[in-house]
DNA sequence: TCTGGGGTCCTAGGACCC
DNA sequence: TCTGGGGTCCTAGGACCC
């Protein structure tokens, strides 16, 4: 019989702080938050909490606010991406060196395709190649496609390994809230619950023409598919194309004043026209993001007369989205949006 | 305690054309 | 005078993920 083909899921275990307290081991064993500029006083959020710190109830996503609250005594450190960019292609360079295919799919997440006869033997290999290159903890998911192997990260973690496929799907996951399943979350779990589906192995005996009917010709049997453990076996190395380039700013303060809406949202556009011109490929759109005070956040956008990459031009479309916005209430967040040309190639 | 920043894909309605 | 479909583009918003 034939080595069988497989997919791999690398997940870096805490990554950011994991970064973090390489460089700083006097930090070992003490909650550490990470977030921001590092300043819990500030608007910003949680990107990861040590373990120590999660005991307290810290948690990505938080405000920085409230983990100063839940743990006063942690140490908070501004995000630096440029170090986790540099942390990120050192264990990527790692896992080319291995005998498999290579999908980066962020900063800390690869998949790996393989052909093995023992993928767990595989899957330790790239644990302790990956802790050996850069001193940092992974843990590793086994699938026989990626649905199945992301989601058997989850069980791997921390530092482990764990495989999921076709003959153990149903007993590990059956009767799991639908949203353990990777693309389903509390908005959509929400109302399947309200349909009468609450675990995956009730979406997975669902009618896909009547989840078609609720979430759309494709959404619907795509959770269906989901449910039954179905997903792509395909691990492309192809260097990612991104679809569009953007550029966000959440205010300390709100702002109030048209004028000075406008010349933040000039800012925004020229860091992403150089964004474009870095990308090497003309912009098609041009969009806005507004969110007010209140946190209701509202997009405009329009498509450019002709795809370009000119600063002036990225610009004034961008300027010209906002006035067609209600400027009139305090602000606490402006966005700036350029999408490519869409990929037709072939189509 | 108010809630970051950077992305992706899908949906649905209206415009417009044949 | 009334009534067609099909296809594509544009736009705003929803949902999800890291």
């Amino acid at each position: 019989m034939p080595a069988q083909d497989w997919v791999l899921h690398v997940d870096l275990d805490q990554f950011i702080a994991a970064v973090e307290l390489a460089r700083r081991p006097e930090l070992r064993g003490r909650p550490v938050v990470v977030g921001g500029e590092g300043d819990p006083g500030r608007r910003a959020v949680v990107a990861t909490a040590s373990y120590e710190a999660r005991e307290f109830g810290v948690h990505s996503g938080m405000p920085m606010k409230l983990a100063a609250k839940k743990c006063p005594d942690a140490v908070f450190l501004p995000t630096d991406r440029a170090a986790y960019e540099e942390a990120s292609e050192e264990v990527m360079e790692v896992l080319r060196s291995l005998p498999v295919v290579v999908e980066v799919v962020g900063w800390d997440e690869a998949f790996l395709g393989a052909r093995t006869d023992d993928p767990e033997g595989l899957a330790t290999q790239v644990r302790e190649a990956v802790l050996d290159g850069t001193g940092l903890s992974s843990s590793v998911g086994i699938g026989d496609n990626k649905l199945r192997a992301k989601t058997a990260t989850g069980f791997a973690k921390p530092a482990g390994v764990f495989r999921l496929t076709a003959d153990n799907w149903a007993e590990v996951m059956a009767g799991r809230s639908t949203d353990a399943l990777w693309g389903i979350g509390s908005r959509t779990s929400k109302k399947l619950a309200e349909m009468g589906l609450r675990t995956v192995a009730d979406l997975a005996r669902a009618d896909p023409d009547v989840l078609a009917e609720r979430f759309g010709p494709k959404m619907g049997p795509y959770f269906w598919l989901l449910a039954n453990g179905a997903g792509d076996t395909e691990v492309s190395d192809t260097p990612y194309v991104p679809r569009s380039r953007s550029r966000e700013v959440t205010f300390q303060e709100d702002l109030t004043d048209p004028a000075e809406l406008a010349e933040q949202v000039r800012q925004l556009a020229r860091h992403v026209a150089q964004d474009v011109v870095d990308e090497d490929r003309p912009a098609a759109r041009v969009g806005v993001k507004i969110r007010y005070a209140p946190f209701i956040t509202k997009t405009r956008s329009l498509t450019l007369p002709a795809p370009t990459d000119a600063a002036e031009e990225i610009e004034r479309a961008a300027l010209e989205v906002l006035a067609g916005l209600d400027l009139d209430q305090p602000v606490r967040l402006l966005g700036v949006r350029a999408e490519f040309v869409a990929d037709g190639a072939g189509r």
